[in-house]
DNA sequence: CTTGCCTCTATAGTCGCTGTAGACTGTAGG
DNA sequence: CCTACAGTCTACAGCGACTATAGAGGCAAG
């Protein structure tokens, strides 16, 4: 039974080591162990850990819904209905956002080609900026962060 | 030529108050005149201005590119091809997004689908989650913020 | 005149990290 | 042993694109 300092960790998760830290910090990973100096010391489950948030992270799962779902991970015999549920609206949200995304794609793809070249004053690329009432309607909304 | 108050242009354009405030502290907005008692004071074209700003920005163009766009319309005279090209790369950049969340939406779907119910320890979601491994390889990156 | 909303400036907070400063620790070579 | 150098520690500032707050002053209607 190894334990390893947070640079190792880093490595075997591929996460940063202040991004580590910082995790900590938030209380998404528990407090480890230290060394007589006051180093940090993991044990694998650290890097399970780290694996799972990153790929939590990386699907899009708000870091609330992460933390949910590593609550959930303590208490395994219950009914992964909840975890299930958590999944779903993120696939919902995911959904959302690609119907935004393509409706933006077909205005950009419209505005570009509507422009033909020529002067800035009658570039159709400006002036459908300049006047969204052109637009299909709602066609767009003000773009959620992802 | 009646100017209105910041109050106003902000119900006109549709931005808030302090984000026009903002804007003009970052110099996408010009300094508005002032009422003798300091207040700011805006004319028409400070609508279109924040439309243009706005509409731009609900498309997902980066504020540097915005910042460009308006740099450009103060030469109407000149050719369209940096706009144009503004545009494109705003197009290619939500093409790429959007194959991105396509991937991330199969993979949610997949997680769920495995997903039969029963408890969280033997949850496939969870599972997934925990080993990226098993993922379709590459189906995703860190996902860039929109 | 008072009420109530508007505007002003300056500053801090948001999220999810990332980067820095300045000090200490651990290890390998000479 | 000494010296280098990489790793680690804490604490705090910074990012982008706003948003919110505090505390002061302005303006029009009743
Ligand atoms: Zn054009
Ligand atoms: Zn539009
Ligand atoms: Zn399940
Ligand atoms: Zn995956």
């Amino acid at each position: 039974m190894t334990q390893m300092t947070i640079g190792r960790l880093s490595k075997a998760a591929g996460v940063k080591v202040t991004t580590i830290r910082y995790y900590e910090s938030i209380d998404l990973m528990g407090e480890p162990d230290r060394s007589s100096s006051g180093q940090r010391l993991y044990g694998d489950e650290a890097v399970q850990r780290l694996s799972f948030i990153r790929h939590a992270r990386d699907l899009g799962f708000p870091m609330e819904a992460v933390r949910e779902m590593i609550d959930l991970q303590t208490q395994p015999d219950q009914d992964c209905t909840a975890v299930d549920a958590i999944a779903r609206e993120q696939l919902a949200d995911v959904r959302k956002r690609l119907t935004q995304l393509e409706a933006l794609e077909a205005e950009l793809k419209r505005m570009i080609t509507c422009c033909e070249g020529g002067r800035v004053d009658t570039c159709r690329i400006i002036s459908t900026l300049n006047d969204h009432s052109e637009c299909i309607a709602d066609a767009h909304e003000r773009l959620s962060t992802f």
